[in-house]
DNA sequence: CCTACCGATCGGTAGG
DNA sequence: CCTACCGATCGGTAGG
């Protein structure tokens, strides 16, 4: 074993909260699963909290990311979300420890880092809330949708995939994307309602 | 005060576990909020385990009750799958703190009992699955639904419910039924493909 | 990164 | 349901 560096904890400790929770987790686990001590741990970094604050964080910036990857590939609001799903999708299943972290354990921050987060989260979630909206207006989503709530709900499927997901199971990531995608969109896209168009 | 029952004890560990999670809540805590001693919540428990149990399963037994009423009360798909979401959701919204540490904090069960609740949610998901299956099967909803993936779309949703929603705010009971199962419903209803009926 | 340790808190118990 | 207590474990630290 050569010597650890920061990243080597923050990672350590990201799978060990994803596993049995932050409290859960104690600085002499955390010291087990590097092969050092519990107490060595604060020559890394200065506190419990600390580590979760930054698995968080590292969590939110990569939905942040990959929306900003989904949102400059696409035009349509129909391209946006699709890309959005799957980027979303992408960041779940690639970065489940960080990601569970992060969906499950934002009550064990402290004040001012909870707050912090939630408007993370509900920046993340105004872009989705935007997308729909594009949607609403130029007609490919109907129009008597709840913008607010459609938004909570796609997300909500997107933020279970980590409670039922199994990687060896027979649905691939693609697959789910596309499964997803069609069970929002049927949920929300407008359905011709009048005399079907000449085809 | 009048002597403490047992339901009094469950009732306030049910309310201490949703705020703290049940591995941050203390007997002394529960103690504290029964105007006793920590020590003394042991006269009307024999662990801090067999708290938890039987707050989730008291969860676990309402979902079950909710479906099986709504299944009497309705006949077709379409109102099997409304009934099903409004006994949902009024189970989330009305016993938020046990639906919230059943939903929360299966993990900190012991082998066993968690096998028993993973039991009994697959149980009450398999429900979900067979309206849809009939729905399915009658034509009611797409015949190109992947029936598992769908019923766990629909309980991701209702079960984030806990997670956003805010008892004062303008989305009253009712309308989130009503939004769910539209939402829902656009997402597996099967829409006419073909030529239109006649009308 | 280890040694050796601190005060605090935990679930739980004997005896009343 | 209280008194008084147990061993175990926790996050964290001084000094090397």
């Amino acid at each position: 074993m050569s010597r650890l560096r920061r990243e080597d904890v923050i990672e350590a400790a990201s799978r060990l909260f994803a596993i049995h929770g932050y409290h859960r987790t104690s600085m002499r686990d955390l010291g087990t699963e590097l092969g050092i001590l519990g107490g060595s741990v604060y020559a890394h970094v200065s506190s419990k909290e600390e580590l979760l604050v930054e698995v968080v964080h590292r969590a939110g910036s990569l939905f942040g990311e990959a929306a900003e990857r989904a949102l400059t590939g696409s035009q349509t609001p129909t391209e946006q979300l699709k890309a959005l799903i799957a980027g979303h999708i992408g960041i779940v299943l690639n970065h489940r420890d960080e990601v569970q972290t992060f969906l499950n354990e934002a009550a064990a921050l402290d004040g001012a880092h909870r707050d912090d987060i939630v408007a993370e989260r509900d920046q993340y979630e105004a872009i989705f809330r935007s997308i729909i909206k594009a949607g609403v207006a130029d007609g490919t989503f109907r129009a008597d949708l709840d913008i607010e709530l459609a938004a909570i709900f796609v997300l909500s499927v997107l933020n279970a995939i980590e409670r039922w997901y199994q990687p060896d199971g027979r649905v691939d990531q693609a697959a789910l994307a596309s499964e997803i995608y069609l069970f929002a969109s049927r949920g929300i896209s407008q359905e011709p309602k009048g005399p079907r168009q000449p085809y």
